[in-house]
DNA sequence: GTGAAAGCGCTAACAA
DNA sequence: TTGTTAGCGCTTTCAC
């Protein structure tokens, strides 16, 4: 019924396809356009009676504002745009629905944008978002920084800033000092030197290191971290063993089947993320042996269904969404003219069942 | 030194934080708005010399377009919004990364927006793109199929429509006929079928649903699969089970649970969706029961992690990425007028170990 | 080949 | 209280 109505009645009075504006409003109304904005914007007193005349027309009518129109007058919209490489990874699904929750919660416009991976894409959205007016630009995710990084995200923030927008980097760090660019991250070391803590107190000795990613600052952190829980425990820097094969599933598997074809000379797995953890649990079984009885293995990050593997996985919690609300709440609260700033969150260790202690020593 | 350049520029000879426009470019290059408009635009032959002139004066200035004056003049731009419940579901992730996927392709701009599953959220959603000027607005998801749906979503469709703009449904059926709405879903019934006859195949006579969602058409769609099938294999309608516990992990494992304290004179579980299998796998574990040895257990969707489960998952597999990308190419290639579709896409089953043979008969 | 001018839909002075 | 007017930044006739 209510469809009808306003359907039928759009197009009897009007021509075909032609959005309703505020001047056919205002004409509905009996009233002048900017009595019509006034009432419709709604930042500015009208009695009563007029108001509702041009609420009643605006209803009838179905009209929404332009708001490209308002945007153009208004200069530019309350509206934040997230890139990720892939909303189908759990951890930056997180991140992105907690950006847009948060940004929801303000009244702001939440866009996610992807790059698969592409340097060349970002630069495409930071460039796109520009031309949108985005008022907040989100960048997530772990880089190799190096200069052609450096001088890239220096030239977004740049950019940005000289049109009042502002740059927030999640997970990756800022590009230099005096850069205009706000920094959100987690403390990667501490969590991984937490967790290979876990490991070494449970007994283990030959600690591997699967999924390293030389030069992404997230996994050299977790490196650096799981490095530093070996010194503290007094083992020499030999005793570290980092295998590069970088995120994802598949990579976990592969890496981790072939270390097991090559030597077993270790009694623990630290996967660079639960989903190379996922990966190596597979490739473990696949081998006949049994975690944690045969090998013990963690992950990092806690996804949800970190809890549904086999075991269940002992891992790292990185709140995912907690660091994307917080990237927008630090931006909004924020003055434009404040100096660059970094902010770092906390993780811990999730206690599973995946861990225990190493099988009695095997003769070689 | 390409950041410097460009900041210092900027900041040395413009005023604070105004966003450099056309006529920046224009007077730099000592042309009309009206030549560095068609240059840089590109849709009209200007000759070499003050082409370059103008591309170099928008690269000094560090130049980009107002999309909002842009899309004033233009008549709106291209834009696709998609709207999932949440995008940390692995499912909807799915399909909205399809989506996004498709739409770069064609150089659309993809905007992505949850509602936590109210139907509050998805009107000022709709209403929002419709402020946006979207040319193509998809929900996706199953839904409650009632009079207030229809109703609801007939006005979305009749509202888009009347602005040139076009509604995709994945997954939720068209609110009438002669609705103008796209509709792609999954051939739910089928699948449900399918998997059923695999679980009846097996052995099994006695198998539960877990996770209905009565009204909801996707679950329904599901259950009458389980059903079919059930009739198929000439057992009594008595012999359907189906428990209401919802979607989501948390349900599946407290249903699962509070099923197997009650009785046990099942053999096998469908679970409504992965998550929920998920859950009900965790329950059966804590229960001390052994899946596929004591309690087959068949999942929904094939998310990604399905294969690490305890154990792998056989499940129905729903390309999500596929059906995102078909909602945006069927969007784009049926003219404005044809009448209202509807596209199936094809499910297939994927075996791995969480199905056997039932156990033999205890004596009760 | 290029410039002047109109206008997209809206808001915000400024008048009345 | 309300209407008139001047743009926001851009594209696009229409002249020259």
């Amino acid at each position: 019924m209510a469809y009808t109505a306003t359907g039928l009645e759009n197009r009897s009075d009007m021509a075909a396809n032609r959005r309703v504006t505020i001047r056919d409003v205002a004409e509905r109304a009996g009233v002048s356009v900017a009595t019509a904005s006034r009432v419709l914007s709604g930042n500015y007193a009208v009695p009563q009676a007029t108001r509702t005349r041009v609420l009643r027309a605006a209803q009838a009518l179905d009209y929404v504002a332009n708001a490209h129109a308002r945007a153009l007058v208004g200069g530019g919209r309350k509206m934040v745009a997230v890139l990720v490489r892939q909303v189908t990874s759990p951890f930056y699904a997180h991140v992105a629905e907690g950006v847009e929750a948060e940004a929801a919660a303000h009244g702001w416009l939440c866009l996610v944008g992807t790059t698969g991976g592409e340097p060349q894409r970002e630069l495409e959205f930071v460039q796109l978002m520009r031309e949108e007016g985005a008022r907040l630009v989100i960048l997530v995710g772990g880089v190799v920084e190096d200069d052609t990084y450096r001088g890239r995200v220096a030239q977004y923030a740049q950019a940005l800033n000289a049109s009042g927008a502002r740059l927030v980097l999640c997970g990756r760090p800022a590009p230099g000092p005096d850069i205009p660019a706000l920094v959100v991250e987690f403390d990667n070391e501490a969590g991984a030197r937490a967790i290979t803590g876990h490991l070494l107190s449970a007994g283990h000795r030959r600690i591997v290191f699967l999924g390293g990613l030389p030069g992404n600052t997230a996994l050299d952190a977790r490196v650096a971290g799981y490095r530093a829980a070996l010194a503290e425990h007094r083992l020499p820097p030999e005793a570290a063993h980092v295998i590069d094969s970088g995120l994802g599933r598949e990579g976990g598997e592969r890496a981790m089947a072939e270390l097991l074809k090559r030597r077993r000379d270790f009694t623990a797995v630290f996967a660079g993320d639960d989903m190379v953890a996922a990966g190596a649990l597979r490739a473990i079984a696949d081998a006949g042996l049994r975690v944690p009885d045969d090998i013990s293995v963690v992950g990092y990050n806690d996804i949800p269904l970190a809890a549904d593997f086999n075991p269940p996985l002992t891992t790292v919690r990185t709140p995912a969404e907690e660091l994307g609300r917080e990237a927008v709440r630090i931006a909004l609260r924020t003055p434009q003219d404040s100096p660059s700033s970094r902010h770092v969150l906390g993780t811990h260790i999730v206690v599973r069942e995946s861990v225990a202690a190493p099988p009695p020593e095997r003769t070689p």
